[in-house]
RNA sequence: GGGAACUUAGCUCAGGGGUUUAGAGCGCCUGCCUUACAAGCAGGAGGUCGGUGGUUCGAUUCCACCAGUUCCCA
């Protein structure tokens, strides 16, 4: 072996074995399903940090489950990512001069299926790099036959149920995707804008003052509004202004909905542009004029600004309000507007034709298996933001005006009469039945969100709508766990809730984990626009893919965002090594040990690790099952590196013999099992190398044995003289370095007449490489004194926990400020004592605690008031042999 | 504007009404190339638990307010 870990041709070589052998494959059995479906990443993504988190987590999971004897199942998959993708290919035939419209959609969607090709398999790719054990023979893509049928379904059976209708609605349009969005895919940031105070002028010479930041859209104004209880206003009601910029006369109306807080109090109602104005004017049955063109440019209804953008427009209307002697006064204001979350442009409120899902009834359904716990949030405080946005949900605008995507299955007659069904047969059938000529139809152009495919994922994946009865549906679903970001709580996650109680009556899983966002040091959200995210492939490259996936679980504490910083994928490298290097050790061992009995220290260091291993079993167990992958993996790092290296090992030294290192290396494969999920390369390739297993067998098909039951199993009092034996080696090293003392056999001894004596005696022994001699102590028995026989150096210590760690110094060579930060230190030390008792006198005479304290408070107050006093009788004592004052 | 949370060591975070002076990792300091590992070994320093009140025999822990920070939603 070498003596660095080499991570890279290991990884690789398992990489393909595990792939090869197929391992991840499931199959119902007998034995009990783990299902887990994976997030779909976009299609035409890749590897970010954000799924190396997610991957990661998952991960743990499934092999965790897996080593447990679960049939586990961890469904892959890619999604389509509509406006993405379809932004990609309009991207690339403009760069070779070509139109989408001008070559048509089948044309266009022949390019995009070729641009999918070409992209869709290097997440995968990546995915696999980093270890991921999902079952590569399910995976699936949300435009494969089966699940694109899934969504056809599942929209003619909403519509046909009365969820799913179609109608002229207010919604969020992307001009730069040229498409409209949902409520949920549309991001509002913080801009300064300019308020402007524009006067509409009555033919009297009177004027309205309005406040607007959007006075482009002075040209679609239809009417001024005021409250109607304003009494600034009372008496314009009903008279009429003139919009400025043009000629038009429009009325003053009121309306409760204005708000005479704001601005001047009056508002201007452009029913085309405004979601709130839109409300109005149909109320007022006021006319709509729309200025834009899809596009957010001005239209011809605009008269000389047409052609303008937005932004353009706003400035010259500023400008000729100005001269026209209209523009009050501007200043400047802070608001925050809305911008596509795939395109970034800024949104446009738009007045036009969309389909909708009818969200009340199934947010009921979504809601209610939260409420009654069948389907449980971790961390649990996310219930509130869920509940939250359940609660107000709004209808959900389901089309897109874009072809890559599931068509909507719906087909317009000449008159406009809709017939949604599955197929083009049937629609037809349907017309003709109706008295329609089936070859007038034609069907609608658009296509549905990639969310209405996603929502459907943990169904669609196992065929439920070809087959709603199939082996596998029934045997997987309801899957156990879904692992993600709380971004898309309500994109996805709270609508497969829907989908699964809807269509299946069934919950998708049992659990939602939610973990955090990936951040960088200055807690700014990884992007590749701040160019701030490191690539994931370059770090596996570089430290290995074990260490990455141990550098970010230990930086995730559950739910909180983390804030990445390379240092950990060093320490997780690092952790490698040591592990690596402790199989050195061990492998050494195998050749030179010799074929005698276990010596007793060797036989007692090897009952007590047997117990250190049940409890981190237990403890690791707990803490995966309950979704804390960061303290497990911290709590692994920690018993791995002091319990195991630096004791256990040491303690093995030189060599044990041959027929304990048989059973020493089954504590090993146990501890390689619990870091299995973690780091599933390294410690496949040291299973091997113990077990000298073939490649066709692998760890994380093995069984971890059963944990040990901590209230039967465990032999606490060894765990106890252990720790003990270990803090009296670590205390009397601490005074071989203080007193700078080249041979630790200066240091004699220490007595102790307390239970743990043998086992004390044994380790110190060992550890330290010098006999103990024993002495009696009259002070107290649970005490144990560490003396420097040529110093006169001395420890003390009680039982579990330090007690008095003081010295005496008879006798020392020590230069003056050594001596002088000596007698400091025990100063210091007494000073501390002394508060600490004078506190607890005060504890102690105050008759209320005393009556009202439980008793056993009190009596141990009492000893700690007890052990104090002696502690302090000690200090003193010390500091007079030292020549000091007390 | 509405909602959720956070504030504990230099940094990132655990913790919890009384646990003998509050924990971990990283960083930092000191001494070591000790025959698995310098990607290492041994030891050490460092915190009035954000502020102010309240409940309580007792608050860093529970409650209220204040200050600061973050996220989500409109």
């Amino acid at each position: 072996m070498e003596s660095r870990y080499a991570p890279q041709g290991i990884e690789a070589r398992w990489r393909k074995a595990w792939e090869e052998n197929r391992f991840y494959h499931s199959q119902p059995s007998a034995r009990p399903a783990y299902t887990i479906v994976m997030p779909p990443p976009n299609v035409t993504g890749v590897l970010h940090m954000g799924h190396v988190l997610n991957n990661t987590l998952q991960d743990i999971i499934a092999r965790f489950y897996r080593l447990k004897g679960y049939n586990v199942c961890w469904v892959p998959g890619t999604d389509h990512a509509s406006i993405a993708t379809e932004a990609k290919v309009v991207a690339r035939l403009r760069s070779r001069g070509v139109d989408k419209r001008s070559i048509g959609r089948e044309t266009f969607l022949e390019e995009a299926w070729k641009w999918t090709h070409e992209h869709g398999g290097i997440i995968v790719e990546q995915l696999k790099t980093l270890g991921v054990s999902a079952d590569w023979d399910r995976f699936r893509f949300t435009l494969d036959p089966p699940l694109y049928r899934a969504v056809i379904e599942s929209f003619v059976r909403l519509y046909r149920d009365g969820l799913i209708y179609r109608g002229k609605r207010m919604i969020h349009w992307d001009p730069v995707a040229l498409t409209a969005l949902s409520d949920e895919e549309v991001i509002y940031k913080e801009h300064e804008s300019t308020m402007c105070y524009v006067r509409y002028p009555a033919d009297n010479g009177e004027y309205l003052t309005i406040a607007t930041v959007r006075p482009e859209t002075i040209l679609a104004d239809v009417a001024v509004a005021v409250h109607p209880k304003d009494e600034r206003y009372q008496r314009w009601i009903g008279r009429q202004v003139r919009v400025p910029l043009t000629d038009r006369m429009v009325p003053v109306i009121a309306d409760e909905r204005v708000d005479p807080t704001f601005g001047t109090g009056c508002l201007k109602v452009t029913p085309a542009h405004d979601p709130k104005d839109y409300e109005i004017g149909e109320q007022h049955k006021l006319p709509v004029i729309d200025i834009f063109t899809p596009e957010a440019r001005l239209n011809e209804k605009a008269g000389k600004y047409s052609g303008l953008s937005r932004e353009e427009a706003r400035q010259r209307i500023i400008r000729d309000l100005e001269e026209e002697g209209l523009l009050e006064k501007t200043e400047p204001y802070k608001h925050s507007v809305g911008h596509s979350e795939r395109t970034d442009a800024v949104v446009e409120p738009r007045l036009s034709e969309q389909w909708f899902v009818k969200m009340k009834p199934l947010a009921e359904l979504a809601l209610r298996a939260v409420d009654s716990g069948d389907i449980r949030l971790v961390p649990e405080r996310f219930m509130a933001t869920y509940r939250h946005w359940l609660e107000n949900v709004k209808d959900w605008c389901i089309s897109r005006q874009l072809w890559w995507g599931h068509r909507i299955p719906a087909w317009y007659a000449p008159d406009g009469h809709i017939f949604v069904a599955s197929t083009e047969e049937e629609a037809h059938r349907a017309a003709k039945d109706a008295g329609y000529d089936p070859y007038s139809l034609y069907q609608d152009e658009d296509v549905l969100d990639t969310w209405f495919s996603s929502w459907l994922w943990p169904l669609s994946v196992f065929d439920f709508f070809d087959k709603p009865n199939n082996p596998d549906f029934r045997y997987y679903y309801p899957t156990q766990v879904l692992v993600t970001a709380p971004e898309i709580l309500f994109f996805w996650v709270a609508r497969m809730i829907m989908a699964g109680y809807y269509f299946a009556g069934e919950k998708p899983f049992s659990t939602v984990y939610l973990h955090g966002i990936v951040r960088d040091k200055q807690r700014r959200k990884m992007s590749k626009s701040l160019g701030n995210s490191p690539d994931p492939l370059d770090l596996i490259q570089r430290y290995g893919a074990d260490a990455v996936r141990l550098g970010i679980v230990m930086s995730a504490p559950a739910g909180n965002d983390l804030l990445f910083d390379e240092a950990l994928c060093e320490q997780g490298k690092n952790f490698c090594n040591k592990l690596w290097n402790s199989f050195r050790l061990l492998h050494s061992w195998r050749e030179k040990a010799p074929d005698l009995p276990p010596s007793p220290f060797h036989l007692e260091a090897y009952q007590w690790f047997d117990n250190i291993l049940a409890l981190l079993q237990a403890e690791v167990e707990h803490l995966i099952q309950s979704y804390r992958f960061y303290e497990a993996a911290h709590l692994l790092y920690r018993v791995v590196w002091e319990q195991f290296c630096s004791w256990y090992l040491e303690a093995l030294k030189p060599v044990p013999a041959r027929s304990l290192l048989e059973k020493v290396e089954l504590q090993v494969e146990r501890l390689l099992q619990l870091l299995h999920p973690l780091m599933p390369y390294i410690t496949e390739e040291l299973w091997h190398q113990l077990k000298d297993a073939p490649e066709t067998a692998t760890i994380s098909l093995s069984i971890l044995p059963t944990a040990t039951d901590l209230r039967e199993g465990i032999d606490w009092h060894l765990l106890d003289a252990v720790q003990l034996a270990q803090t009296a080696i670590s205390q009397i090293r601490r005074l071989r370095q203080a007193f700078g003392l080249s041979d630790i056999r200066q240091i004699i001894s220490f007595t102790y007449q307390g239970a743990f004596y043998p086992t004390l005696e044994m380790w110190m022994e060992h550890f330290l490489g010098t006999k103990v001699e024993k002495l009696l102590i009259p002070s107290s028995e649970r005490l144990f004194r560490v003396t420097v026989r040529s110093t006169g150096a001395q420890s003390y210590l009680f039982e579990r926990t330090v007690l008095y760690q003081e010295v005496f110094l008879l006798d020392a060579n020590l230069s003056p400020e050594k001596w002088e930060e000596m007698i400091d230190t025990l100063r210091k030390e007494k000073s501390h004592a002394t508060n600490f008792r004078e506190k607890l006198q005060a504890k102690l005479l105050n008759p209320n605690f005393i009556q009202k304290a439980p008793a056993e408070i009190v009596e141990k107050e009492r000893k700690k008031l007890e052990d104090t006093e002696e502690r302090l009788r000690l200090l003193r004592e010390q500091l007079e042999a030292l020549g000091a004052e007390s």
